[in-house]
DNA sequence: GTCTATATTGTGATAGAC
DNA sequence: GTCTATCACAATATAGAC
């Protein structure tokens, strides 16, 4: 059984990513956790540290996700476009709700993201070589990013991948590995 | 002079896009607008009809946008790219405030984005002749958006359109003449 | 058309029992 | 560690004067 604290903020992240930042409320996490309000509020003081352990959590997660784009098989680009589809796996789940954070104007949260977003283009351009097409690369997998879960939040169901998309795609990784690094 | 309805209707979405939607309440926008609560309330009966009442300006505004589009010199790509760099006009301030309103949950909201980025969508796709093309200069002009507008409410200074990048989108789109139609 | 009350509910946070 | 009260305040909305 996972502890208080750790249920207390999957609750979070659930309630800011499925209902929206405005029916995270104390009372709405604390029911979704199992937990009374004093009982939430024992664990996290305030509701400001409620979002700062969830930035934290961020931060954590996205490390590990940025060590297996570096060692993915068929390499961080094509792993970057294949994980830009939103799955609701742990990290998608505390991106989006911290996501929700940042669209509520907390300034931690707008400098975790793009912290995170950061990294992930620093690994793209190392693995291409080739600045310019790791920021199309990273524009095109953040549009489906925001896509995919925008339907999925939307309670619309999900689409595979566009196979004409994705080889296009594949013709922008392949043309930075012949030209030349800027 | 605008007339109170339309100054409500702004100050709603200055609030909604600067401030988020948690900040835009009644008395927010009463304030900026420069009109009593009860004022407000005598053009926009609750708060449901201002939301309402923004998606219908958000249509007329993108129905606009499309025709200039269709029009555009350099084509419809290229605009479409060229206008993704956020700059305040009142679509922009009117479609992120809509936007904030989806985030927030909002049904309406939602279908009125989507239903616009299909109609851009389309015409990306008359005009390259090749939908696969399309979705992807359509996602990356979506990515520069969001970051440019992210920037823009957070604070941080515009940054012209990167050379290099325009250039891997020029290729992009140029590849698409000559390639088969879909 | 616009204003000033005021009713009502929701929300974050505290106090103190167990 | 977790709970039940309870407070203080903010938000939407109503009623009725001007």
């Amino acid at each position: 059984m996972a502890t208080s604290r750790e249920r207390i903020l999957d609750a979070y992240a659930d309630a800011l990513a499925v209902d929206g930042e405005r029916h995270a409320t104390l009372d709405a996490v604390a029911a979704k956790a199992g937990v009374s309000k004093g009982g939430l509020l024992y664990h996290f003081p305030s509701k400001d540290q409620l979002a700062e352990a969830l930035c934290e959590r961020l931060f954590a997660l996205a490390a590990d996700d940025v060590d297996k784009m570096r060692d993915a098989a068929d390499g961080p680009a094509r792993h970057y476009i294949r994980t830009s589809h939103y799955a609701n796996t742990p990290l998608d789940r505390t991106l989006v709700a911290v996501a929700r954070l940042q669209q509520a104007g907390d300034p931690r949260a707008r400098a975790a993201i793009e912290q995170i977003s950061d990294q992930w283009l620093s690994v793209l351009a190392d693995a291409l070589g080739d600045r310019d097409v790791a920021r199309a690369v990273k524009l095109i997998g953040d549009g489906l990013y925001h896509h995919a879960m925008s339907n999925a939040l939307g309670g619309q169901p999900r689409t595979p991948l566009d196979e004409g998309l994705l080889a296009v795609i594949d013709r922008l990784i392949d043309q930075s590995a012949d030209a030349p690094r800027t």
